[in-house]
DNA sequence: ATTACCCAAATTGTCAACAATATAACCTGA
DNA sequence: TCAGGTTATATTGTTGACAATTTGGGTAAT
């Protein structure tokens, strides 16, 4: 039948696309998200609306109030950077480390593969896919450690800084300054050096 | 009626004591929790239960695979030990910061508050409760920044060094030393000295 | 004896109805 | 006109029943 379908992660994929709605801007600050409203906009009971929303709210994406719903999180202050940036590096060079003595062929062929998107990208000007392949990146070497420890405290940190994403950071201004960036990191990987590889991963975390 | 409770949090409580059954080790790594069997427990229906299953999955306390169940979580590698170490320096480095310049008599007052529970938890060598109020001690320092989302992060770094709890970590050797160090941190914070304050604090976190 | 297949039991995923609660408009009285 | 209380509505919190899926045992064929 056509109406079976995979279904795992009914919740997940709804959390997915309201992530994108509130990245995006298309909803504001502080707009209500009712659960009856977005259960007849999915087609789906209130069930797996809730999970989604709890799991946004975990995020930090909307805060929710007992008894009153929730609504679009107010951005975090732009300070939070400045606290966010170093976590990311200790973190994510502590990733790389962890697997860097067992590089394979298959990491720098997913490697190339957003490597060549993310050039598609540039190219185009396309800021969102920029933005979206920038953070895919930096998620698979926190992925490749394989410690889902990693991952959620990793999650937990990126998802804070969505405003920095809204407006276009200023680390974006030339258009394809992020993919030859991006490419000299993979570029340093491949050469085996350690030492240098954690340094150009830690500089390119800004 | 005594049956009608403020109920903000039913979930909550739910994973609070959950919580707190694994943390203690009365329930050991790959026990199954049972939906129904929960739900029969606490006297309530599956969806509350899911809620608390679903919190405490997001806090790496237990595994959730699609449509078999959640587990109890294993614990992650001893050297992830070695990443939040740093991890909480900086965050907590970075909450007292923010606020010490604005520091009042009713912080000190909660601290000393802490410090005189935690006195007495050592001096009886109350191990469980000495851990408790050790965390309780940094969490409040986090609170007190009065941002929401570096609590977030704090509690999703702390969650995972559950298993450092459970079995007796080697710092807590000496059973007074605890309550010293402490008590040393807070009188440091008397002095105003912001550089010294952030120094200590940061070496306690070991 | 072993492998493959199938079936049944247990468990999770989902839904629609009901109860409890907060929000907002309205009405009353000074 | 405005403050205080009250009701009405809308929304969340909870429950029990139903559908879909996984798991493990059992059976038959080789």
């Amino acid at each position: 039948m056509q109406s079976v379908k995979p279904d795992q992660g009914q919740s997940e994929q709804i959390a997915s696309q309201l992530r994108n709605d509130i990245i995006s801007g298309r909803m504001k600050e502080g707009a209500p998200l009712r659960e009856i409203a977005l259960a007849k906009q999915f087609k789906v009971g209130r069930g797996p609306i809730r999970e989604a929303l709890q799991r946004l709210s975990h995020e930090g994406m909307v805060t929710a109030k007992p008894n009153c719903g929730v609504r679009v999180a107010a951005s975090p202050p732009n300070s939070i950077q400045e606290l966010i940036i170093p976590l990311r590096r200790t973190l994510e060079t502590f990733a790389l480390r962890s697997f860097y003595h067992d590089l394979k062929p298959t990491d720098f062929q997913r490697w190339d593969d957003i490597l060549q998107r993310m050039r598609r990208a540039c190219e185009n000007c396309d800021y969102a896919s920029t933005v979206e392949l920038d953070i895919e990146f930096h998620q698979s070497i926190v992925e490749r450690a394989e410690q889902s420890d990693l991952l959620s405290i990793w999650l937990t940190m990126v998802s804070r800084l969505r405003h920095q994403f809204q407006q276009g950071h200023r680390k974006y201004d030339d258009a394809m300054k992020i993919y030859y960036e991006h490419a000299a990191i993979v570029a340093i990987f491949q050469t085996g050096d350690l030492e240098q590889s954690l340094q150009t991963l830690e500089w390119s975390i800004s």
